[in-house]
RNA sequence: GGGCCUGUAGCUCAGUCAGGUAGAGCGUCGGACUUUUAAUCCGAUGGUCGCGGGUUCGAACCCCGUCAGGCCCGCCA
């Protein structure tokens, strides 16, 4: 069974209404990794859908923390943001510097710049969560009812947490961080609580009270986070590793539900996504691939299995080299696949079956649309990047791929997989291995293996070529003819040709980037091969 | 110091919860096809299940120990 499928059977055995969880702080730029925790929440939401359960899925923006630091991409004048909630302070514009006018006029946040885009990426991968903002729900009083019950019973929390956590919180410490007299949540003691009011002092020696149940303040991440479960009533939430430890946020978290009167929610912790050869991925260094670049190069199908192919607890590196090519050369194939025939086997041992099973449930989870089939579109990523090469308009891509029966109609699909394809192709992301390469001089190396039919073989089609029609199908004929005129295997041309031309073994097809190449160029090259020949 | 996760074929991983003949995909190799060769089809190859003990008729799986990598116990998806 599908891990997703699992999880939702297992939710299945607690009742038929769920709320499917997944939370993310907006501080930067959002990043392949942050589409792990909302497509891992999607997946079992669909899978719980596909179950018969009645599912919400939801997604909390955390716009009530407050700014760590000034990031690398943020001006100096952030400095004084620092502790403020991200959700109450202005956008940076390109140069780091707050976009007050959008901020004052629009209420434009530093929450809403960077979570746009993501949202944008979002509905082109098929997530449509519900969104809810937790800023404005700690305003409107959604979390009043649970701050009181926390501030009450300060002492049990805080017993709670340097229990489990094992950690020692400050004399001072109390379940509610109240904002300062400059907005800020850092460096405020508090000094009282009389419900509603939480009374403070700041570090500038100012004083005040912080209402809990209109979000002048919020609840510390440790209590934040079962209280937002406890109101919104989730039941299942995926997280990342670093909550998911012994001691960790979930382990508090768990028993804090309790205290605060509801039932934890079912966990899944997941693991990291990296960045292949460049460790975890991480805003404050730039380590980055966002959402949106990812798009560019592949489509949101693929991008879904790299998830869904995944067990949670299993490591992800992000290769946008090879590895994209492979996985979505992965995607094709089991698109093409036919489980239901497969499955109805007599033959397959149990764990075959279970590995088909995966393979299906995992192509299930690939469609932007839930439910609908995972189409195939024929063409692999291998080929299309070969085309989208030799062929610099795309009605002759598609004509190749007519002519070669492999496609009978541009589907939508098609051309947008192109476009991506194209894009790749022109980052810097695109494989060397993958970039088709015509020599600018002869490689002796190569050259020097030749044996004596293979030369002649050489002289041959250097004639040949000289003398034919300078399109794809004469070259595509003349090269195999140079190695039939000597009685010998069409293979050992192109043989010839790849080392003489590409100084490979082996390549993609040539006519048609031949074609697309200066025919002088290119009977200058073997000319120069001939010459470096030793006799 | 305490804890969690991972370790299975060259690579990526299933299989561990409920012990019962080591499984896929990719790669590699071979063959077929030949106006193609990063294509397609067919076939083959491949593993002391990190290591050492224990329990058992039987262990990749359970128990104990150990090694290696990653992570957590401030903040992070």
């Amino acid at each position: 069974m599908h891990w997703a499928d699992v999880a939702a059977q297992s939710l299945s055995h607690k009742g038929k209404k769920h709320v499917v969880s997944t939370g993310i702080t907006p501080s930067g730029e959002f990043h392949i990794g942050h589409l792990r925790e909302i497509l891992t929440g999607d997946m079992i939401s669909r899978a719980a859908q596909n179950a018969g359960l009645d599912v919400d899925f939801v997604f909390i923006i955390d716009s009530a923390d407050p700014l760590r630091k000034v990031y690398d991409f943020l001006g100096p004048e952030y400095e004084q943001f620092v502790g403020n909630q991200l959700g109450a302070i202005p956008a940076p514009k390109k140069d780091g510097s707050p976009d007050w006018g959008r901020f004052e006029n629009e209420n434009w946040t530093y929450a809403n710049h960077f979570l746009e885009p993501f949202l944008t990426a979002l509905s082109e991968i098929g997530v449509n969560p519900r969104l809810i903002d937790n800023l404005e729900s700690y305003r409107s009083g959604c979390f009043a009812e649970l701050s009181k019950i926390a501030c009450d019973r300060a002492d049990e929390i805080r017993e709670c947490i340097e229990r489990i956590s094992s950690r020692e919180l400050p004399d001072d410490w109390f379940p509610w961080s109240p904002l300062n007299s400059k907005k800020g949540l850092d460096k405020v003691k508090v000094t009282g609580y009389e419900y509603p009011l939480v009374h403070w002092k700041d570090e500038y020696g100012e004083t005040g009270s912080s209402d809990i149940t209109k979000g002048e303040g919020k609840l510390p991440w440790r209590i934040d986070w079962p209280a937002k479960w406890g109101w919104i009533g989730v039941t299942c939430e995926a997280f990342g590793k670093d909550h998911g430890a012994a001691g960790g946020s979930y382990s508090t978290g768990r028993e804090i539900a309790q205290l605060l009167g509801h039932e934890p929610p079912q966990p899944l912790v997941y693991e990291w996504i990296s960045l292949k050869g460049q460790g975890a991925m991480s805003s404050s260094t730039g380590n980055t691939i966002g959402p949106i670049e990812a798009l560019e190069l592949v489509p949101p199908e693929i991008l879904r299995l790299l998830i869904a192919k995944s067990k949670p607890n299993k490591a992800i590196e992000f290769d946008t080299g090879m590895g994209l090519v492979t996985l979505a050369d992965e995607y094709e194939r089991l698109a093409a696949r036919d489980f239901e025939n497969e499955l109805a086997s007599e033959e397959l041992s149990r764990r075959q079956r279970v590995q088909v099973e995966d393979a299906a449930g995992a192509m299930r989870m690939t469609s932007t649309v839930s439910g609908q089939e995972a189409l195939a579109t024929a063409v692999t990523f291998r080929h299309l990047a070969l085309l989208a090469q030799t062929k610099k308009n795309d009605e002759d891509v598609w004509s190749s791929l007519n002519s070669s029966g492999a496609v009978e109609s541009v589907t939508p699909q098609l051309q947008d997989r192109l476009n991506r394809m194209r894009h790749w192709i022109g980052s810097e992301h695109f494989p060397e291995e993958m970039r088709i390469n015509i020599l600018e001089q002869p490689s002796v190396q190569m050259l020097q293996r030749f044996d004596a039919d293979e030369k002649k073989i050489l002289a041959n089609m250097t004639a040949a070529l000289e003398a034919c029609e300078w399109d794809a199908a004469s070259i595509g004929a003349s090269i195999p003819q140079a190695a039939r005129d000597l009685d010998l295997s069409p293979r050992s041309a192109f043989k010839v040709a790849y080392a003489s031309l590409m100084g490979t073994e082996k390549g993609p097809r040539l006519a048609p980037i031949l074609a697309e190449m200066e025919k002088l160029e290119i009977i200058a090259l073997l000319h120069a091969c001939i010459r470096c020949i030793p006799d």
